[in-house]
DNA sequence: TAGCCATGTCATTCA
DNA sequence: TGTGAATGACATGGC
């Protein structure tokens, strides 16, 4: 970690110094003390719960590395790597390709976490390049003087201010030129090219003037009206609504162009990737994307690799988890997701960080952060939220992004409707249909991976307790507990029954393990202390009525939620008796009322011989013996009717699961149907191909080629070809039929 | 307060 | 024939 820090620090240093070179004057020292988290952050440590981590793909399957995936140290690294690469790559030809960048700026906790492509004039972006503020364009135009033609009166001096300087306007163009005293050719060089980006934009890069935030923050030279507008930006920013949603982004810097510039852009090219993705950093993307072997740093190369493994892990999981138009089909991906560029360049990389980034964008974005989250305020929370969504919005137009980054489940079939490339062929209906219905049905799999885990688990539970096998590895009523512990060793729920001391003239100690489980239907959390009981997450306890239990401990706390509001009511009885009975049941208050001298749960649970033997051991009454079968019976039957109703739940999902796998198999089916269907065109294509040419080599006595309208091949079942009159051809087939149909007749 | 749900109970059937 | 299990139907209470 210290030697990214000091990359960190080195890049950033590198790239001061580029802006310096620029004509640009970086204050780090203003940067580090105006709390500005991203630099400070990045040379003196995360400290930032805002970070976005940008590797939160899917479902963050990026464990086992150096740097862990969630690691705030890498959204760093991400930033200033990229930051530093970009500029290095400015001096370079640029080719578009389709390459999504997702940038993560920062700003202080007082206001707004950004990411790259948010074009939110309300959003500093402070990363450490001290780049755009798109929000001024009014200023721009001023300083151009209102043109209307950027391209022609794009004003150099103007742009530098828009580097991150912090010097006021008026000493700009000093600086500017004082910076320039020192630089070289190539250095001016990349400045230009710099400057092209803007200017094909048809904005200055005063249209993103970092220093008109910072003078706007130190209350310098901000005109009221630039004040107005911006705090109406930033209020519709922090109420989720991106006023520029729409906004569109320059396709070969990436950079959001404001609306007051969108209309004088007049560079094809910019039209050609006005889909591309946009990136309000102010910085191009485009040199990047066509990275020129450079020497490398080692960590550089480290980084790569990194990146490489983690692209391929994003991969598998879109490949794994997305609907089949995804394998090895990259422009599924990109229709209307990743469709962002010209070019065939894959779009691996893109998606990886698309992915990594856009998971944040809703729900998923509490669980991306470091458990520091926690003391995120809550308001900012939504700002966070709709500035990426925005972001997204901002972007891609309206198009569903968020399919590409939620589980297919919770995007439903939209994404995959839109990113199912059309087939030419006269079967691509019915393909797509059939791929389309394989898709949904992934997607519902997907859902059912949820529901099956569920499912499963009720299996077990339902499985281990079927029966009166409820407790099942301590029923008492199973034959072989009794047998091995005999009358008196009937000590698992039995025991528990004795529990009632009115009713228990056999006494007996109540088991830990019992009564852990009893707890253990009620809050199994109580049992995270307990290894020995890390196993049992079944409900054991049908047959455990709660009474018992609890009557032996009635300084338990009563476990059972809905007793409580029966507690509530009844919590000015005596405390004993009142919790006695509040928690018997109607025949334990019976057996209580006539003396009954056993437990209930024996009542219920003995076998009948031992059953019997008890009931000879004590002399009873009629009204006795007649409420203790009923008690027998009744507590059978409940365990029955519990039993029961769970078996009908497991049939029920039983056959839930067994539809969806009919579903799945349906969808199986259908598209290898319409895969032998195309193959069959193919062949029969290929058969019309060959048909033809060998047609046409034919010729007659007279060498005179054969005209297709009277002749044809026709093939003997010997397998030999004839060349017959179509005439008799088709007397030929009309008498099949018939025979056909004479054969059946017979 | 109606509706839903969980649970208990009864009656019945079956092995 | 007694017993237990299974299940439909109904009642009840909580939310």
């Amino acid at each position: 970690m210290l030697y990214l820090k000091k990359y960190f620090t080195e890049g950033l240093i590198q790239f001061t110094i580029l802006l310096s070179l620029i004509g640009v004057r970086v204050d780090v020292d203003s940067y580090l003390n105006n709390q500005l988290p991203p630099l400070r952050e990045i040379i003196l440590g995360p400290s930032s719960a805002y970070t976005q981590t940008q590797f939160h793909n899917l479902r963050n399957t990026l464990d086992g590395y150096g740097i862990h995936p969630k690691s705030v140290d890498l959204d760093h690294f991400f930033a200033t790597r990229r930051l530093l690469n970009q500029v290095r790559q400015l001096d370079r030809l640029s080719v578009p390709s389709p390459e999504l960048n997702a940038w993560l700026v920062h700003r202080d906790s007082e206001t707004v976490v950004s990411t790259s492509s948010q074009s939110s004039p309300s959003i500093p972006l402070d990363n450490g390049a001290g780049l755009e503020d798109v929000s001024n364009p009014d200023a721009t135009l001023a300083m151009r003087g209102g043109s209307g033609a950027p391209e022609s009166t794009y004003n150099l001096n103007a742009t530098d201010s828009s580097l991150g300087a912090v010097a006021p306007e008026g000493n700009e163009q000093q600086a500017s030129r004082d910076g320039n005293d020192d630089l070289t050719k190539e250095d001016i060089d990349l400045i230009d090219i710099l400057w092209r980006q803007d200017i094909d934009l048809g904005a200055g890069r005063e249209v993103f003037n970092y220093s008109n935030r910072q003078k706007e923050n130190e209350g310098e030279k901000a005109s009221p009206c630039q004040d107005k507008d911006r705090t109406e930006e930033q209020e519709s920013w922090r109420n989720g609504v991106n006023l520029q949603a729409a906004q569109p982004v320059d396709g070969e810097t990436g950079e959001s162009i404001p609306e007051q510039f969108q209309a004088p852009v007049v560079n094809p090219e910019i039209g050609a990737n006005e889909e591309a993705p946009s990136t309000s950093q102010g910085l191009s993307m485009a040199p990047q994307l066509a990275p020129a072997p450079e020497p490398q740093l080692d960590l550089e190369q480290q980084w790569q690799d990194i990146m490489a493994i983690m692209e391929l892990q994003a991969m598998e999981v879109n490949s794994t988890s997305l609907s089949p138009a995804a394998d090895g089909a990259p422009e599924s991906n990109t229709a209307g997701t990743f469709e962002l560029s010209t070019g065939a360049t894959p779009v691996n990389q893109d998606v990886s960080l698309h992915q990594a980034s856009l998971p944040s964008c809703s729900q998923d974005f509490p669980q991306m952060f470091s458990p520091q989250l926690g003391s995120v305020p809550r308001t900012l929370m939504p700002r966070i939220s709709s500035s990426n969504s925005s972001n997204i919005t901002s972007t891609f137009g309206t198009t569903n992004l968020t399919g590409l980054f939620l589980p297919s489940h919770v995007n439903g079939s939209s994404s995959n409707l839109t990113s199912t490339p059309a087939l030419a062929d006269p079967f691509s209906t019915l393909l797509e249909e059939s791929m389309l219905d394989e898709i949904s049905l992934l997607d519902l799999a997907m859902e059912e991976g949820f529901s099956q885990a569920q499912a499963s688990q009720l299996e077990d539970e339902l499985d281990s307790d079927s029966g009166l096998s409820l407790d099942s590895s301590r029923s008492p009523a199973s034959p072989s507990s009794s047998e091995e512990e005999g009358a008196v060793g009937y000590s698992t729920d039995s025991e528990v029954a004795p529990a009632e001391p009115e009713e228990g003239a056999v006494g007996g100690h109540q088991p830990g393990y019992s009564k852990l489980c009893r707890m253990s239907y009620q809050d199994p959390s109580q049992f995270h202390g307990l290894p020995q009981l890390d196993g049992i997450s079944h409900n054991h306890t049908y047959n455990l009525p709660l009474s018992s239990a609890f009557s032996e401990h009635p300084d338990l706390p009563v476990p059972s939620g809905k007793k409580t509001v029966r507690d509530k009511q009844h919590s000015k009885l005596p405390p004993h008796a009142d919790l006695l009975d509040k928690h018997a049941s109607r025949d334990e208050r019976r057996a209580r009322a006539m003396k009954i001298p056993f437990s209930n749960d024996k009542i219920i649970n003995l076998p009948v011989e031992e059953f019997n033997e008890l009931l000879a051991k004590h002399h009873l009454s009629e009204a006795q013996l007649a409420l203790i079968r009923d008690i027998r019976r009744r507590g059978k039957n409940k365990l029955a009717a519990q039993n029961c109703r769970k078996r009908k739940l497991d049939t029920i999902i039983k056959l839930e699961q067994g539809v969806q796998e009919l579903r799945r198999d349906k969808a199986r089916l259908l598209k290898e149907k319409m895969e032998f269907i195309r193959s069959l065109r193919q062949m029969k294509q290929k058969m019309q191909s060959l048909y033809q040419e060998v047609f046409t080599q034919l010729r007659d006595e007279e060498g005179r080629p054969y005209p297709p309208s009277q002749y044809s091949l026709q093939y003997s079942a010997d397998g030999s070809v004839l060349i017959a009159p179509r005439s008799l051809a088709t007397a030929e087939q009309n008498r099949k039929p018939e025979k056909k149909q004479k054969d059946k007749k017979k």
